[in-house]
DNA sequence: GGTCATACTGAGCGGCGTTCAATTTTTTGG
DNA sequence: CCAAAAAATTGAACGCCGCTCAGTATGACC
């Protein structure tokens, strides 16, 4: 058989992700396989590889579309009163994103691709586009500072915050689960955010 | 072939654990098999499973040890001038031992169990400790704070560790690596015990 | 030496990722 | 409308994998 009317190859694309996706929620990495999906779909695994160049490209571009939709659930969080309320506001939306897609979330952090190959430059972006959101944020906390010492200030921030979600969403650590993971945010945040105007007023 | 005097039951455990381990290091996860560590050991692939219930056995195992050596890596850290200090020490052995152990490490947090199963005790003891290290250190400079809040503020602050390093042994995130791991550690533990200090002296 | 418990083996089961020759379908253009 | 070319899809095959268990080799005890 051969170019079945039924799916254009956009469309066969994104039926595999959509498979692959729904198989990782329901069973975890580990239930994850090229037959898998292609039981899912209703096509041979082989068909797998004439679009994706294997698995683990097909995680890639999942991905790549899960961090998308992070950086816009971060960006449509509304500026709040004041930059400490602001930040906490960002760090609920890190944590309940995280909550909300688990499994897939902890891909993220926690896939490693084999030794040479690197990143999609799409991943990268987002990531990268996180810590432009908190830096934006920080900005009126540091006067004094200058660009490159704010994007560490909040890069040092956020990836505090991603550690304490990353414990909760993995159920490591045992007084941090998903109910507490806000308060802990809280207290890192709120005491950071401290810091940096004792800072600010000291200089 | 049975009872080769060449190893006592104990030594074959540590043997088996030994070769996981050096595979580990060398491949990654993705290269441990029961039939590689078989082959390393030179016994077949069925003694394993008179030793171990099966491979995720053998990585928890594993990762008990692991979260041992650096609890014991943490304790051995010498008390600082002040606390600030004695943090930032603790933060710098945090990050060595993650660097040292990369791959080994990484296993710690990343290799999820099998849904019903639960981390034997042991591992759970381990981690537990690093957060009593750290709100050990963190006492002075919360005169008026409950233990309770207290060892919120150190689990909050370490798992925002926990995050910088994590980030910076998986090579996720542009800017941070291994190198830069310990100045943004710093810009974190330190902003931080300053809001405590902010804190403290306001109430 | 004979017996018994133990330590160990390795073929076998079902599954995996991935490849690719063969097959079927669609498109093309006469 | 049909044949030939192009494209899409298949599924058997390869070499791995985790794990099991009947069978075998070994040491210990009498």
């Amino acid at each position: 058989m051969a170019r079945r009317s039924a799916h254009t190859p956009e469309e066969l694309r994104q039926c595999i992700l959509d498979a692959a996706q729904s198989i990782i929620e329901r069973d975890g990495l580990v239930g994850l396989s090229a037959r898998e999906v292609a039981r899912l779909i209703g096509y041979s695994p082989g068909t797998l590889y004439n679009i994706f160049e294997n698995l683990d490209d097909v995680l890639l571009t999942l991905q790549t579309q899960l961090a998308g939709r992070l950086v816009d659930a971060m960006k449509s969080v509304p500026a709040a009163a004041t930059p400490q309320a602001s930040i906490d506001a960002l760090g609920r939306a890190y944590i309940d994103f995280a909550l909300e897609n688990k499994r897939m979330w902890n891909l993220l952090f926690t896939h490693n691709l084999p030794e040479g190959k690197s990143a999609p430059a799409g991943l990268h972006d987002n990531i990268n586009a996180v810590g432009v959101i908190v830096a934006d944020v920080l900005k009126p906390l540091m006067p004094n500072a200058s660009k490159a010492e704010i994007e560490i200030a909040a890069r040092a921030l956020w990836s505090g915050v991603h550690g304490i979600t990353a414990i909760a969403v993995t159920g490591k650590g045992p007084t941090l689960t998903g109910a507490t993971a806000h308060r802990f945010v809280k207290q890192l945040t709120s005491t950071y955010t401290n810091g940096l105007i004792a800072q600010a007023t000291c200089k």
